[in-house]
DNA sequence: GAGCGTCGTTGATGATCGTCAATTTTGCTC
DNA sequence: GAGCAAAATTGACGATCATCAACGACGCTC
């Protein structure tokens, strides 16, 4: 996708992204012209933080390739991954709109690429385009959804339930078929996170992940994971279904 | 708050609710009127459902009055509790928005009083007042960064914190001083709500509770809890933080 | 390649939690 | 007020977890 962006260079988000997929894909022309004006793309290696907590806003940042981790931190040293963006994902709209500072920290989870827009490019868009504002209630709207579903899963899921459901959505994003019919994920993430992902420490990950090497239900290496059968992982979480 | 809705019956909720708190408030006058002959006000017992998960959406709702709680459920009998709306806050907008079905309960706890927009009203004040839109925005973006915090929680604190942070939480909300400094709270949900906004089982809510009273800092009987003192309460939090 | 810090794993131990079960209390209906 | 169902408490037990600590593996810098 990365590249994709950089043939298109100079033209608008629309062109680069995924097109249905991204917050711009229905902006007219002139709009268009002032986005692809008001962008600036940038690659960040694995670990470079796109903004960070408490920083004040300067615009909104659209994922373009590669995966972002949007960190929460507090002063105590903990730290919780609280979701991953994708490519067409527009982040840090958050703090544009409330005005205030970053309440979360992204960074680059291995090679990305995100486009940024300043505050000037990107409200004179909103004031132009109301679909655009529509667009980033609909997102918010999806994300909030998805922050009760997690919060559901904590509160209802055992840890070892809450690791094999990240490991199925993460096949979904990560995943690659090997020719056994066996799945394979190379983890955008380290052990630690994981562990805040799910909401326990990460000796506890290390212990669940022996158990589901015992189980034969999922092997690791590193941050490379191997699942011979999905649909067995998938039984697992449909298994506490009373029949 | 239900009696002041009485008196302006046939008005618009901006005089029903509190002003700015409302996301109803900045409206211009027709769409005042448009609000005041589309709305419908409502009050409902303990317990009543305001809209079932699963339920087709036919508008959007408005507390006036009381607590209304937000319900998520699974096929399995589990039950969380995700948020608590209060006078002021819309509620079912989302699926609204999204024009789906509601992935959410909404129901009463205690004598409550609510108003409900339908379909074609709102999405009449939605096309003519932008600003409309811009503040479910917002109260979606607030949600979410609530969210964002709970899962925060749910990740780093104790279940012991996990609960003390609630009832400070409830305490703003539902307390009320004492004349000997202590504050008192009517608790608007049973042990087994508490326990599913925790992440925990009502059992250990029960054993929490009674290492409170053990250690003086609350006092518990049925659905009203006394707290000596909230500032020792709020420092069990603090005092996570190391010297 | 040596040094160093972080990450990951493993072990031991005490604390906490989930589950099952029995019992009491509460709230509601008739 | 009697009766009933749901909620709440308490006990016992096994399972799981957090913590502290030690150690090996890995990546990075110099």
């Amino acid at each position: 996708m990365a590249q994709t962006c950089t043939r298109h260079e100079g033209q608008a988000c629309l062109v680069c992204h995924v097109g249905r997929r991204s917050d711009w894909h229905d902006l007219d022309q002139a709009a268009s012209l002032l986005l692809a004006s008001g962008r600036r793309r940038r690659e960040y290696g694995s670990g470079e933080t796109v903004y960070a907590q408490g920083e004040q806003n300067d615009g909104v940042h659209c994922v373009s390739g590669g995966t972002v981790g949007i960190r929460r931190l507090d002063d105590n040293g903990n730290s919780v991954l609280l979701e991953l963006a994708y490519p067409g994902d527009t982040i840090g709209y958050r703090s544009f709109l409330t005005g205030g500072e970053h309440k979360t920290s992204a960074e680059a989870l291995g090679p990305t690429v995100v486009c940024h827009i300043d505050r000037a490019t990107i409200a004179a868009l909103l004031a132009g385009n109301p679909a655009l504002g529509l667009h980033f209630l609909k997102r918010s709207i999806g994300e909030l959804e998805h922050a009760h579903e997690m919060m559901f899963r904590q509160a209802t899921l055992s840890n070892r339930h809450k690791l094999v459901h990240l490991l199925l959505v993460l096949v979904g994003r990560h995943g690659r078929r090997n020719s056994n019919g066996s799945q394979s994920i190379d983890l955008p993430v380290s052990r630690r996170d994981l562990a805040s992902m799910i909401g326990t420490r990460h000796e506890t990950i290390s212990r669940i992940i022996g158990r589901l090497e015992a189980d034969g239900v999922a092997h690791f290496s590193g941050r490379q994971v191997t699942i011979p059968s999905v649909e067995a992982l998938a039984a697992e979480i449909d298994r506490l279904i009373p029949a």
